[in-house]
DNA sequence: GGCCATATTGAAACGAAGTCTCAATAGATG
DNA sequence: CATCTATTGAGACTTCGTTTCAATATGGCC
C-alpha cells in the first residue's frame, strides 16, 4: 500500500508557505539577478492559489499599471526560471495545456480540482513499483513519467458552482 | 503487485494488427461516412509505427501529389473522430505537445522511447489502488488522470542514433 | 440508376500560445 | 563608480489549432 504524505492547498487566505522573501533568496541564491520585473512576477505569482497559465499571467501584468512593464517574453523566461529552481511546478493539464502552481518542490504528484482548481498534493508515487516491473520486463532505461490526478473536490460536489479550470 | 499486459510495438513492418478495411468498418459502424480524404487519412496513420502529431500528418498529405488535396481542419476532425472510436490514442507528451498512436483502446497507458519513439501500451494502472486512496482520504470525486511513462528502448541504449520524438 | 437530405469538406481568416532577435538597460561585483 | 554581463521589452514570427461558410459528395431510399 502506498504511503501518502499529503498536503491540500484550500485555503484562500493561507494559500502556501512561500513567501516573496523567501523565493527572492532563493533566486539570488542560484545567481539570478533581483530585477523589478522579476520582483513584479514573483508578487503575481504568489497571488495565485489555483493553477494558473502563462498567458493569463501576461494578462493580468499588462493590467496592473502600477509596476513595471513587463513583456510577454520576459514572463515566459521567468516562470521557466521559477519552476527550474523548485518554486513552481509546471503541470499538464489532460488537454495538454500547461498550467503553474506553487512550491511542490520534488518528486511530487498532483490531484486537482477540475472546477474550483483546488490542489492535493502527494508525494508517494504509485509509479515506483511500476518503474521497477518495467525496467525488468522491457529494458527500458526510464528517465520520467507525468502522473496527474483530476476530479471534483467535496466542495464543488455540494454547491455546483460552476467554474472553469484555466485554460 | 500490479498485473501487467504488456504489448510492444517494435517491429517496424508489422507495427500494429489495425488494416485500412477494419478502420473503415469500425467508421461506418459508427455512423460516420467513408469519404475519400478520410480513406486517404486512414492510410497515412496506419502508415506510423511512432507517434505522430497532427501537423506532422497534415504535411505529409500536402505533400503527396496522388491523392485528394485534404484541409487543415479535415485532419484535426478526422484525428478526433479517429481517437472517439479508439482506432487513435491521444497522448500528451510531457512538453504538453499532443501526439497520437494507433491502436490501443480502453485504458491503457504508455511506455515510450524518446529516442526512437517505441510504444509498449499495459493495461494494469498502478493508479487503481491510488484512486481509491485518495477518494477516501480527500472525498474527491475523481474522474480522470494522466499516466505516461518515457525512457529510452534497450536499442537506443546501445546505438545512440540520436533522433527526436515528434513535436 | 437517380434524388435528396445532410454530413463532410477546403480555403482562408482568425486566434491562442509560445519563441526569437537584438539593441537598450540595469544588477552585481570589485 | 566603472565595467561586465545578465536581463529586458517590443514586436515580428512560428506553430498549433479553431471557426466560418459556401460548395461538394455520401448513403439511404425509391
Amino acid at each position: 500500500m502506498y504511503h501518502c504524505d499529503m498536503t491540500t492547498h484550500e485555503h484562500p487566505h493561507q494559500p502556501h508557505t512561500l513567501t516573496k522573501a523567501i523565493v527572492e533568496k532563493t533566486l539570488s541564491g542560484h545567481g539570478y539577478r533581483l530585477t523589478a520585473p522579476r520582483q513584479a512576477i514573483v508578487d503575481a505569482v504568489l497571488r495565485h492559489t489555483r493553477p494558473f497559465s502563462a498567458e493569463q499571467l501576461v494578462a493580468e501584468l499588462a493590467e496592473s499599471p502600477d509596476g513595471p512593464k513587463i513583456g510577454r517574453a520576459t514572463v515566459y523566461r521567468t516562470l521557466e526560471v521559477l519552476a527550474a529552481i523548485d518554486v513552481l511546478t509546471r503541470i499538464v493539464q489532460p488537454g495538454g495545456h500547461p498550467t503553474y502552481i506553487c512550491g511542490t518542490p520534488g518528486h511530487r504528484h498532483h490531484l486537482l480540482c477540475e472546477n474550483c482548481g483546488k490542489t492535493v498534493t502527494f508525494t508517494a508515487c504509485p509509479v515506483d513499483d511500476l518503474v521497477h516491473r518495467l525496467t525488468t520486463d522491457t529494458n527500458f532505461e526510464i528517465r520520467d513519467h507525468v502522473l496527474e490526478v483530476f476530479g471534483v473536490c467535496p466542495t464543488c460536489q455540494h454547491h455546483d458552482n460552476v467554474q472553469t479550470v484555466p485554460a
